[in-house]
RNA sequence: GCCGGCGUAGCUCAGCGGGCCAGAGCAGCUGAUUUGUAAUCAGCAGGUCGUGGGUUCGAAUCCCGCCGCCGGCUCCA
């Protein structure tokens, strides 16, 4: 038989018969659990054929690649059973995601929750059988016949610009496919289908209504179990359950939703951020403005805002002229601005606002603290010259640098949107303003060593932006800051500066929001840390709990010497035992418990617990306050003595 | 707004082949208990079963409209 020599990153070169497959190569060159294999740039099948004299290189489960057609297989294998189990389903997309999968789908009948644990046996039985999945090329007038029916398919057939299409197939299932795919169904071991949604047709609501189904998919049964953990302690940090039983915010229907109410103890934590805040913008030498919630809709058809955002405005009048409930304040800050003639000695002006704006939002998309209707935004506006760029960027870049560590936030993504060159008429601004704005914000990130992603054409109208994504506590993304430059609003306002030249200049504006609405932000702290606030923030910091009702009064003596000691501290006085005011405190998620008892009040010490159980030990009453006073004062999350 | 699910005491939930089905636990209140690190015991109080209509002798339970909530889609701070 006739051999072929094929070379294998890693391995070296092996030589196996011709005909046979990669997945006989990696088998050859001793490559355990190759899922995929990559020829120089692109990924192909196990099951395609050696070719003799190539480089290949064998992709594991490690690689995030092949993760990704793992998950990819799982959804085709999803595909396979809602094919099997429901007649005349017609099936759209179904691709890989972050941690899963899912598959889109137009079903003759409705498919609910109940329904999954039937798809996912059959999916069991499919995976058993281990069917092999083979990658088929058929010109387009046969691929027209096999989805014939199909207007999903038949609309992504049209789409392909070759003259012949890929599918795959595995037993009597075939489907669309770019690929690649794993060799064979059973090497998808672990997954479960968790949720069933609706998605249009590629995402746009003036499609067709379809029907998704996600679950997720691991290699090992373990990996599996871990993820839904993860899920299971991501629904126990929900910011909604937290937000009820702690009473720290209510949104309830009868008062209008997405409408937020703060409890005292929300209120509390949201006055202690908006004071630091405060103080931070003004040693950064912002000046803070205030400016009302509606304004005459003139002042937001300047802006344009009246034109482009009007189905987010609340409108109404007032003595017959038509007004806004304000969604955005910026045009407020450029009035301010605009109220006099600036010099460049001035610049650059920043101007700040915790400004509430409102914003009509469809009811579907509310979401607790994350998706309201009325938030209040950390808002900056600054005014300068070209030559400042730079500076004021870094200088944005590095408060919301301090803001996030502060918040116990390390570790965060950067993504630099730019315009699409494609499009130089969809955009404000000029030519030379863009790259000079863009080129500034590369600078920035440079400057700031912050590693980013450049993202083309995703820049909105007005301006180039820098975002900033940060992972919480348990890896989660969330939205951050942003930093966006706005060439619109300075040309429809003129915002203008007198030049050394004494000729007048338009200004450069950026506009930021670094914590972006307190209440989104609430929201992602409150998950954060489970509720559990660190004493900078808590409303209560540490509980005495007396160990009989004979020590209470040790325990309120306590209480009033750290209060005036401007500390947040306070006695437990309810009757029962000790591990039921422990547990009490727990539950209430006060960051330190100390527990007093006879040996305590007569040596003036407090046996400190910290919220999860952790024995601190016997501490000094006095030492206790220091300790308690600095880590307030260093904004820290522990104590130390 | 759209698709699917859901809406019973402050919270978590049971009851849903229509008639002693308006219940339980926790929280609250009252009393007993005097307690050493995640729930002491007993009693009391608490709901026009989201809302409007319909079917029926009779509806928490069946049907329809509306509102809201949850998971997504879309959008965004």
């Amino acid at each position: 038989m006739a051999k072929i020599t094929v070379s294998v990153e890693g391995s070296g070169a092996v030589e196996v018969p011709s005909g046979v497959t990669l997945l006989d190569v990696a088998r050859a060159a001793q490559v355990e659990d190759a899922l995929l294999a990559r020829r120089g740039e692109t990924l192909v099948d196990l099951t395609a054929p050696a070719q003799d004299g190539e480089t290949v290189a064998f992709l594991t489960y490690e690689a995030e690649e092949a993760r990704e057609v793992f998950r990819h297989t799982a959804s085709h294998l999803l595909a396979h059973a809602l094919t099997d189990l429901y007649d005349g389903v017609k099936l759209a997309i179904g691709p890989a995601t972050a941690d899963g999968f899912y598959y889109d789908f137009d079903a003759a009948v409705a498919v609910n929750d109940d329904d999954l644990p039937r798809l996912e046996a059959r999916m069991r039985e499919l995976a058993e059988a281990d069917l092999p999945v083979a990658r088929e090329e058929v010109g387009k007038a046969e691929a027209r016949k096999l989805f014939a029916g199909n207007p999903y398919k038949l609309e992504l057939i049209e789409e392909i610009p070759e003259d012949t299409v890929i599918l795959y197939r595995q037993g009597d299932f075939v489907d669309l496919c770019l690929g690649p795919h794993l060799p064979s169904t059973g090497y998808v071991k672990a997954f479960k289908l968790t949720a069933v949604a609706g998605a249009y047709w590629r995402g746009d609501e003036r499609n067709d209504m379809l029907t998704r189904v996600y679950g997720t998919a691991y290699r090992e049964e373990e990996e599996l179990e871990r993820h839904l953990a993860a899920i299971e302690e991501a629904k126990r940090r929900d910011h909604r359950t937290l937000g009820r039983d702690l009473s720290i915010f209510s949104i309830a229907e009868e008062r209008g939703a997405g409408l937020v109410y703060w409890h005292p103890s929300g209120a509390f934590v949201r006055d202690q951020i908006e004071i630091f805040w405060k103080e931070e913008h003004h040693r950064r030498g912002y000046q803070l403005v205030a400016t009302p919630h509606i304004a005459r809709s003139r002042l937001f058809e300047t802006s344009g805002h009246f034109h482009y955002f009007l189905d987010n405005m609340y409108t109404f009048e007032v003595d017959g002229i038509p007004y806004v409930l304000k969604p955005m304040n910026c045009p407020m800050h450029i009035a301010i601005y605009n109220s006099r003639v600036h010099s460049y000695r001035e610049l650059p002006i920043r101007y700040a606002e915790l400004g509430t704006v409102y914003r009509k939002e469809r009811s579907g998309t509310l979401h607790g603290l994350l998706r309201v209707r009325g938030f209040t935004q950390d808002d900056g506006h600054i005014f300068c010259t070209p030559e400042q760029l730079v500076d004021e960027l870094c200088g944005c870049v590095d408060l919301a640098q301090f803001l996030l560590h502060t918040f116990g936030f390390t570790s965060y993504d950067v993504e630099l949107s730019a315009r699409d060159p494609q499009r130089p008429d969809d955009y404000a601004g000029t030519e030379e303003e863009w790259i000079r704005a863009e080129e500034a914000l590369a600078e920035t990130c440079r400057l700031k060593e912050l590693a980013y992603t450049r993202r083309e054409g995703e820049a909105i109208f007005y301006g180039p932006k820098i975002d900033i994504q940060i992972y919480d506590a348990l890896g989660r993304k969330w939205q951050g800051p942003t930093i966006q430059f706005d060439f619109n609003l300075p040309h429809r306002f003129g915002v203008t500066y007198v030049g050394a030249d004494g000729a007048e200049h338009q200004c450069y504006m950026i506009h930021r929001a670094l914590l972006g609405s307190l209440e989104r932000f609430f929201g992602t702290l409150l998950e954060h840390y489970a509720g559990v606030f660190p004493p900078w923030l808590a409303p209560v910091q540490l509980r005495f709990i007396p160990v009989n009702q004979e020590v209470l009064p040790y325990a309120k003596d306590l209480a009033a010497r750290f209060q005036a000691a401007g500390l947040r501290a306070e006695a437990d006085a309810a009757d029962g035992k000790l591990a039921a005011k422990i547990r009490a405190g727990e539950m209430a998620k006060i960051p330190y418990l100390g527990v007093v008892g006879k040996k305590e009040q007569e040596a003036d010490t407090v046996a400190l617990r910290r919220h999860g159980g952790e024995d601190l030990g016997t501490v000094d009453a006095d030492r206790l306050q220091e300790a308690l006073q600095r880590t307030v004062a260093d904004k820290s999350g522990t104590l130390e003595f």
